[in-house]
RNA sequence: GGAGGGGUUCCCGAGUGGCCAAAGGGAUCAGACUGUAAAUCUGACGGCUCUGCCUUCGAAGGUUCGAAUCCUUCCCCCUCCA
């Protein structure tokens, strides 16, 4: 593939690509580059938003590159410093080889494995001696570190920054020396030390590495950043339903934002779906064929046929899903107030929150909706009942 | 070590003795509209056996008929100086 067309292909979506020219003259040496992208060795969970960086990284196989996936074992016991938690507890060794296969099997389902070697920093790091350390310390300098955005801010108002913190951004940058990186990948909060890995390469008497950020995703609502804590995150775990519909939520504007970053779909046919919808096509056909190419890449293309016919007849044509939770609740033979079946089934937080639904007309039963906050509902048959546009339950009492 | 400023319901943030389950904003949720969305509008937003009752304003005590508001002790955070 021409430079051009592979330099395109990398840029897509990025946030920066430093340096573009050195870059260029990387890809004319007409080998695999070695690629890096460092990573975190705590629980992960991955979601849509991690998963930005990952597929960079496979368009990047894609163009016959060598990707090495970094599993940051050693960093971890310094934990990047964010400032809030400067203090973490240390992995064990057991709980590192845990977190690295959990890591892979979620990975692979979008690198190639074969085409994907797998570091752990630990590996050159423990061999380094103190001598060594402190040679590697000395390549840098504070006002250096200073520069560091979040460094600079915590020096800057008093708070503290343990010594060891500088070490990060140092190991970091050595991990590149070590795998004689050509490019590392990162988000755009890691830029800093990504520059650090260059430096440290030219002071190493080797070819600086090129830096490629990637914009952090936003969440499904738009605004914030995907993040788990936010509840705003599409996890690649999780079920075919639920990665559909999530996907289908968001807005029309942040459909392009993703498309452009968890697509693989060329960039011609972006460039055409961009033009079809300026002329009148619905967006929302675009949508689907996105969302279904995700579920298809979590799950298969059954799994993906059957998100979208559900979500379909669930929303469409405003009918009740196939498979819904189904639960069947304790009442001692006794009808049960429908706000405690609301409650117990787990489809409301509390009793409260059941009668102020019920009250907004949020509250169907069998699809009739429900306006006596009193209703008691009998033993035996089950019944279906569904709180708001996305909730449902087949409820029993036994 | 010294001086000062704070801790309020998911978040920000008002409230300095009763009208406070606590203004306002954000987030969230429901309803309308729609494309399932966004925007917009309406409403909700501690809990419960719900026209009432119970528990919340850093923690524990105390004053008072009555406290988020006053007093005491403790815990935590921040700013400035050394």
């Amino acid at each position: 593939m021409d430079i051009t067309e592979q330099l395109e292909i990398t840029k897509r979506g990025c946030s920066e690509l430093l340096i573009e020219a050195e870059f260029v003259e990387k890809l004319g040496l007409r080998r695999p580059l070695r690629v890096k992208a460092g990573f975190d060795p705590t629980a992960p969970d991955l979601h849509l938003g991690h998963t930005v960086l990952i597929n960079k990284l496979r368009q990047l196989q894609d163009l016959g590159h060598h990707v090495i996936f970094l599993i940051g074992d050693f960093t971890g016991m310094i934990g990047d410093p964010t400032g809030k938690n400067a203090t973490r507890p240390p992995l064990t060794r057991e709980q590192i080889e845990d977190n690295a296969r959990t890591y892979q099997t979620q990975v692979f389902k979008i690198l190639d494995p074969d085409r994907t070697e797998v570091a752990f920093n630990s590996t050159w790091m423990n061999k380094l001696t103190s001598g060594d350390m402190i040679k590697l310390a000395a390549k840098y300098n504070v006002a250096r570190m200073l520069e560091r955005d979040d460094f600079g801010k915590r020096y800057r108002s008093g708070q503290q920054i343990a010594i060891h913190e500088f070490l990060y951004p140092l190991v970091q940058g050595y991990d590149s020396v070590a795998l004689r990186a050509d490019l590392e990948l990162g988000g755009t909060d890691q830029k800093f030390n990504l520059l650090v890995g260059r430096e440290l390469q030219k002071d190493y008497g080797q070819p600086a590495q090129c830096i490629l950020t990637m914009p952090l995703l936003q969440g499904i609502g738009g605004g914030d950043k995907m993040s788990k804590s936010l509840g705003n995150y599409v996890g690649i775990a999780e079920s075919p339903d639920q990665i559909f519909g999530k996907l289908m939520s968001i807005s029309d504007e942040l459909m392009w934002r993703y498309v452009e970053l968890l697509s693989f779909e060329s960039l011609a046919t972006l460039r055409k779906w961009k033009n079809e919808v300026a002329e009148g096509r619905n967006p929302r056909d675009i949508k689907v064929t996105f969302a279904q190419e995700i579920v298809t890449r979590f799950h298969d293309r059954a799994a993906a046929g059957r998100a979208l016919t559900d979500f379909e007849s669930r929303f469409k044509q405003g009918e009740i899903p196939e498979d819904m939770v189904e639960v069947t609740l304790a009442s001692g033979g006794e009808a049960m107030p429908i706000v405690q079946m609301l409650k117990q089934a787990g489809l409301t937080a509390s009793t409260s929150e059941a009668m102020r639904m019920i009250e907004q007309g949020g509250v169907k039963l069998d699809g009739a909706k429900v306006s006596d906050k009193a209703l008691k509902l009998p033993c035996g048959r089950p019944f279906v009942i569904q709180v708001g546009k996305r909730k449902f339950a087949r409820v029993r009492l036994a």
